[in-house]
DNA sequence: GAGTTCATGATTGTTAACAATTTTTGTCAA
DNA sequence: TTGACAAAAATTGTTAACAATCATGAACTC
């Protein structure tokens, strides 16, 4: 039962984690937290309800309150923390309904959307799907559970990154994020997430332009995912003390 | 042909708008400003490129800079307006790529959505929507500009709405409200942005349990809007001066 | 007159101190 | 021990001053 530390929030990569201003960071700066956070929620590291405290995230990230704020605010306009008034930042915590919704959106835009993919996959770049489960492969090998997970995630939002539409990629960004979350907390055994091959049947069935299969096994591929997480006996959220471990 | 002046931003609700702390305001408060100026973007009177400068905010809504900042992150998040670092946030204007991939995602999402609606007509709320239609009909009727504007948009929302799904729903507002943008920029002539009785014979066909008619009523009022625009000469956006015509 | 340089003003970005609220801790009484 | 209450600490929310950057326009050269 990993536990984890906001420590790990910086572990994955070694340069700046320390030294704040080491390396002139591009873009606009708080994108940089709000992609950490991202991504380890991505891969199950921060669990739902975990609080966020200003002070410890200043810290973390070497950064000013300004910046971890403005990265606060990101995260809550698109669901993956929730900011409660006076009382700080929680990792968000969907409930049943929630779920659902968000299955029932993914099983609304997914298969049309790999449906599309297979009927102009001449024209589509598949070498970037092709690597992708190869670093899948690679990854179950070695069973690395964190990087298993973001990855099984990552596939979906690559498809959805295929189609060259960023409207249609931040949509599925959002409803994968939201799935793992999801997973984490409604995941009754400890299968990762995708079973192992269907992705790339998936992307097989894209290549040999095959849409009706495509849509078919996206549409089971989807239905494995949530009936492998049992609604009812629902994982309670580690609090804060718990999560943090100090 | 309308100029925009940035104090319409605050006309349409008379009170508050000169004692900023007159009525409590509900709510996280800088939603407030976001959905002033999201309603402005929906209804064109900001027109794309348009500068929205700290202090100006600051004084028409009478708010501090922290809240005004805090919106317009916000906003760009939304993709409604764009930040430049060191100068300033303008309104989004998108161009001929992207106003392909706005409609592109549409295809996508909002056939498969009324199909569904239609086809589970009984169990979802189609109230809001007749009442809807009437509201549509009653500004053509009065030949209120922004308001045909604003409803026609809407429409789609609320079909979104009506499936009771949180995620559906933002992403359809999203899309809609960059289609009111790009309607904006794009549209040759003086039209309103949907024909007349579209939506009317979309909303029936939903009612009447009939998906295909449903969806194919959608994708042709759809390619209705998008042939309505004039992708090639684009219409210069406006820029601070003479949008705002101080 | 066209173009360049530089100073000025306006605007945005950042920081730090302060205020308001919540959470914790300690104390006392039942 | 449990519960209620109050003081203290910690945390978040807000404001205002300061720093940095960009836009404007005047003076100057060619």
């Amino acid at each position: 039962m990993p536990i984890n530390r906001e420590s790990e929030l910086v572990s994955s990569n070694p340069q700046q984690s320390n030294v704040a201003a080491s390396i002139p960071r591009s873009g606009s700066d708080e994108n940089f937290i709000v992609e950490r956070i991202f991504k380890a929620v991505m891969e199950q590291r921060l669990a739902p309800n975990t609080k966020l405290s200003e002070a410890r995230l200043c810290e973390t990230f070497g950064v000013g309150r300004m910046r971890v704020r403005r990265a606060l605010l990101l995260l809550s306009s698109q669901g993956i923390i929730e900011l409660q008034s006076n009382r700080g930042a929680y990792i968000a915590c969907p409930d049943k309904s929630e779920a659902n919704d968000v299955f029932a959106a993914r099983m609304l835009i997914e298969p049309p959307l790999v449906r599309q993919l297979a009927q102009n996959s001449d024209d589509i770049d598949l070498a970037i799907l092709t690597e992708h489960i190869a670093h899948e492969d690679a990854a179950r090998e070695k069973k690395e559970r964190t990087e298993i997970i973001r990855l099984s995630g990552e596939f979906h939002t690559k498809l959805a990154q295929a189609t060259g539409n960023k409207f249609i990629f931040r949509m599925m960004r959002e409803l994968v994020t939201r799935t793992s979350l999801i997973v984490g907390l409604f995941g009754s055994s400890e299968n990762a997430s995708c079973p192992d091959d269907e992705h790339s049947n998936i992307l097989k069935a894209i290549q040999s332009n095959n849409p009706e299969l495509a849509e078919e096994l996206l549409i089971s591929h989807l239905n494995h995912i949530q009936s492998g997480l049992d609604m009812e006996a629902r994982q309670e959220p580690q609090d804060d003390l718990a999560a943090i471990l100090r």
